[in-house]
Formats: C-alpha cells, structure tokens, sequence
DNA sequence: TTAATATGCAACTTTTTGGTTGCTTAATAT
DNA sequence: ATATTAAGCAACCAAAAAGTTGCATATTAA
C-alpha cells in the first residue's frame, strides 16, 4: 500500500477515526466491535473498517477473547506525528520565513 | 466539504502534499507552480490541485505577480495538529493506560 | 506584433475510500 | 440441542481524490 507514516496520517485524517480513537482512548475498559458500532451511526462493518484502518496505523490493538474482539486505543504511534509538526514549528511563531520569502518575491522591473 | 480541522488533517495525509509542502518550507524564496512542478514527476495541472488542497487548509498562500503564481507555505495552521496530538500525548509515554484497559478486559469465568 | 511562457479551467479517467448488505462461522446462553 | 450473539468475509456501490489531457487566456519577451 503505502508508508507506515502515510498510513498513519491516512488514518487520523477521517473525522469518524478520530473521534472511534478518542473514544477508545477515553474509555475506562477495552471496547468490543458491537460497543463502539453502538455509539456511531454508521454499520457494525463501517466500525470494522475503520478499526482495521487504525489498527494498521498502530493506533489500536485488539484483544481477543472468545467471539468478541476488545479495542484498544495505542496512542503512541502519534509520536511520529508530532515529531513531523515539531519541525515546522520553528516556522510558525515568527514570521520570518514569511518575511524572506515575500522579500524574495521578484517584483515588476 | 468538511470542517477546517479535517482539510488540514487530510492536506498533510498526502505524501506527495507533504513533499510540496516542505519544499515550500525550506525554499529560500516563494515558488512558482512551474518551479514547483518541476521537482515532482506529476503535471503541472496536479500539482496546482494539490496547491489548491494546501491553500485551503492554510498551509500556502499565494503571491501572485504577473502571469506567475508564488507560492509560500504558512506552518501556523499545523498548532492545531499539535494541540491534537499534545492531548493524546498523556497516554503514550507510561503505559498505564494499556494496563487499565488490559485489567479491565472482560476474561472467562 | 508575434512568439513564447505561465497559468487557469473544464472534462475525463482511474483508484481509493467510506459505506452498505448478505451470508457464514464460531462462541455463548437458554 | 437450539437459539442468539459477535464478528469476519466478500461483493457491491457511490463519492471523493489523484491524476491526466486539451484548450483558452493573459503576460512577457523577441
């Protein structure tokens, strides 16, 4: 397919993941496919689908204890994601780079 | 579309986006589209999409002289990706939360 | 003024994505 | 033993995304 960090980004960019891993993150115990399906509106298949898509990024390990599969929300792969924006942060505060580049625009004559 | 929180978390969700966007970063003047273009091996016409797609989440602004189009990158938008991260970080160094949730996780008997 | 350049716009294609339904299978409860 | 429950798998569908080509237009250079 792609990348484990494309992976990763692919999978916290669908607003419906994000919000399945908070939930997961916040719950006080692992979660069966059929409790989270129950706490969105889309199918018992859509939650598969997106649970499959976090557990390829890392961000979810499954637990399997007879017929039923208990998530967990693993948030460390997001350190990777946080290393990528630390880096650009030294470009947001000051404008600098901004500055440069807009004096280094080349202008009319 | 979707709200502005998703198109940046979808900007950068693309690998051929984050290329641009970086050599947007570290350009020491603004580039135009066809200087961008021709550091990738895509058209001219899909690297103005994706500039479109970046310029939409904030992370390009324009400065247009002429017939040419300078592109800037603009890295403020990505505190919000950090402020997202900076929350799920209290969950990846101690593993305590794993812990809880494997504690919690229904066994037999 | 004419040629070349930089770009936008529109239409189109292919692939990926987010979602569905139907059916099967395995585990559990009655 | 039988019914119920939890879930996987496969096929399918629609919409979005990533990319293309062709053509029009405006600016600049010769």
């Amino acid at each position: 397919m792609q990348d484990k960090i494309t992976k990763l980004f692919k999978a916290i960019a669908d607003p419906t993941r994000r919000d399945i891993f908070h939930a997961l993150v916040i719950a006080t115990s692992a979660l069966s496919i059929t409790q989270i399906s129950s706490q969105f509106d889309i199918s018992r298949q859509g939650v598969t689908k997106h649970i499959k898509t976090l557990e390829e990024a890392g961000l979810v390990y499954i637990n399997t204890n007879g017929r039923e599969r208990f998530c967990n929300a693993n948030a460390k792969p997001l350190k990777e994601v946080s290393k990528w924006v630390q880096f650009y942060s030294q470009f947001w505060d000051n404008s600098l780079q901004d500055l440069e580049n807009y004096l280094n625009t080349p202008k009319n004559g």
